[in-house]
DNA sequence: ATGAAAGCGCTAACAC
DNA sequence: GTGTTAGCGCTTTCAT
């Protein structure tokens, strides 16, 4: 089966017939120039109410070399990102800000195995700025991109040639501090955890923050097993902690994906949580909220942070002044999972 | 702080130039049009290459009256749909497809506050097709927009008028039917079920699935609550259920999440799963796999479900035939919530 | 304040 | 098979 459908797309020519004035005019009432009288603007917005007239935006983009597009870039390994709630939040408020905006949102998933093709459409002048993200992984491939295109990326850089990017992200290490004194305020004096990906900025600076603050107060912190942040190392990594036979009162998890897979194991090997051990976790998404037992975590604005990463590359499309650096605020949320 | 980003973008008449043709030729290259000799068109690749020639989209937009984009149709009060795992595999399965065609995918938050903002950008010639996916909803308030632009959406039609759009969907009532099979086949002989909003689709399919096999075993069918598909209306439903005092040992949930919400419940209550009462749940996603106990489900391909819409979408594009109605497998998963 | 005119970069007849 | 010629629908000087 095969269907038909009608164009019917009224032009601005057709808006300036109906209104009697000159496709100019239109035009600057469209983009609401200051320098058209009242009596000609209304005459112009009735003809397109009229008409439902609706620009068209590749003439528009064509005309004024702007695509009014951004590329929200998902690198094709972290495709699998939808499955990150964290990440699916970031891309929610990527979209809920730029619905506010004229731009329009292009998802852009690189493909690993032609990283040009990408590249090309991006520096094409297909899209006016891009915006990338990877959960955890301050994936800077995309750096250079950055030289040609706007681009804010989400998580800081690893490497430190791209230092000069724009950036938004949380102080990954001040949140591990503060899960980390949590523990200690608890009580707990023996202290493990599982870490991130070293390679990945998140999973460094939280086991930085967890080693700091260990180091502080003078305790051990050599009880350190590292998982890539899914469910399912978590659930190995805690095997393994488990596994070493030193006894510890305390854990604090680099991501609540990893925890709730910890969790399970706990759950597995009868090791009452958190009157055994205190459990705490990073990020604050659902898998904590729902698990047994609830899980304290260190919460990200990921909302807040994926509408935030659209505010600042807008705003540098646009020529305002904006921070090249953006930390926002990571909150403490206490649950079962440390509540005796 | 500013910035300033060089264009320099070549167009195609450099092309032509530099490969000594003229610019139809370049087009027909680029287009791979059979009616090039092969010398003139390596001429032509090369410069392309040398160059580092993107066309731009817009101009070829403008010129072939198609642009190459598909949006894919969030409605807002769906997007913390972002918070639902099944939702998000869909939109990666959806994008992950178009990656791989000369297509685009536009994400449009859809404002529910204004909604002909939506409709007119949709309709006014700035996407060649659309997508819309809203979980469980069936919400086809953009029904009208598929007699403009070719449309599909992610479940089917709650409404008799449309009837006649292109979808992709699960067979909801079979899926119910077989976990309520699964349930019988263990040995339950009173059943429950916390059934979804009967204004949806997925809701009311998997209830009447559910039904209709109690009632052909001769089994009562009174035992049912509803929830919105969220965890906390799940348990809450849960909590209803136990209140009406009316034993029962096996339960079918209308998804995942909500299963989730009633496993707490149950927990606190101090029913054993699957002992006391055996639990199935519906869609499959990740909440199932990390609950206490692990949930069996009847999973959708959710994933193969969004790449499905796209290509339905793309087929109906390229005017090659296609089914207006594609329904996808489900699949009963066992897992310890139903292995006594 | 407003109109006329000249493209933006490309595709699509139509001739050759 | 290849070049020529018109536009696609809009923005943007530049006059007026």
């Amino acid at each position: 089966m095969t269907h038909e459908f009608a164009p019917a797309a009224p032009t601005l020519e057709q808006v300036a017939a109906l209104a009697g004035v000159s496709r100019s005019t239109v035009s600057r009432v469209v983009n609401n120039s200051p320098h058209v009288t009242n009596e000609a603007a209304s005459a112009v917005l009735e003809a397109i109410e009229t008409l439902g007239y609706v620009p068209n935006r590749a003439a528009r983009s064509l005309a004024s070399r702007k695509t009014q597009v951004i590329a929200l870039v998902v690198p094709e390994s972290t495709a699998r990102v939808f499955a990150d709630p964290f990440f699916a939040s970031v891309v929610q408020g990527v979209a809920l800000h730029l619905a506010q905006t004229e731009y329009t949102l292009n998802m852009v998933i690189a493909s690993e195995t032609n990283p040009d093709k990408t590249r090309r459409y991006l520096m094409g002048g297909n899209v006016d700025g891009a915006l990338v993200v990877s959960h955890h992984r301050g994936d800077h491939s995309y750096a250079r991109l950055s030289q040609t295109l706007p681009t804010v990326f989400g998580g800081r850089p690893m490497s430190a040639e791209e230092r000069d990017s724009y950036f938004v992200d949380t102080d990954n290490v001040a949140g591990a501090v503060e899960a980390t004194r949590h523990l200690l305020d608890l009580g707990c004096r023996s202290l493990a955890t599982i870490a991130g990906p070293q390679d990945m900025p998140a999973g460094f600076d939280r086991l930085l923050g967890w080693r700091t603050t260990l180091i502080g107060a003078g305790l051990d912190s050599s009880l350190v097993e590292e998982g890539d942040f899914t469910p399912g190392q978590g659930a190995e990594a805690m095997r393994r902690l488990l596994d070493r036979g030193v006894p510890f009162d305390g854990l604090f998890v680099a991501n609540d994906q990893m925890a709730v897979g910890a969790l399970s194991v706990l759950r597995d090997c009868g090791i009452a949580v958190p009157d055994s051990l205190a459990v705490v976790g990073f990020d604050g998404d659902y898998f904590g909220q729902s698990s047994d037992p609830p899980l304290s975590t260190v919460a990200q604005p990921s909302t807040a942070m994926g509408a935030k990463m659209a505010e600042v590359l807008v705003d540098l499309l646009e020529g305002r002044p904006v921070e090249r650096v953006t930390i926002m605020p990571t909150e403490l949320i206490v649950r079962g999972s440390t509540r005796r």
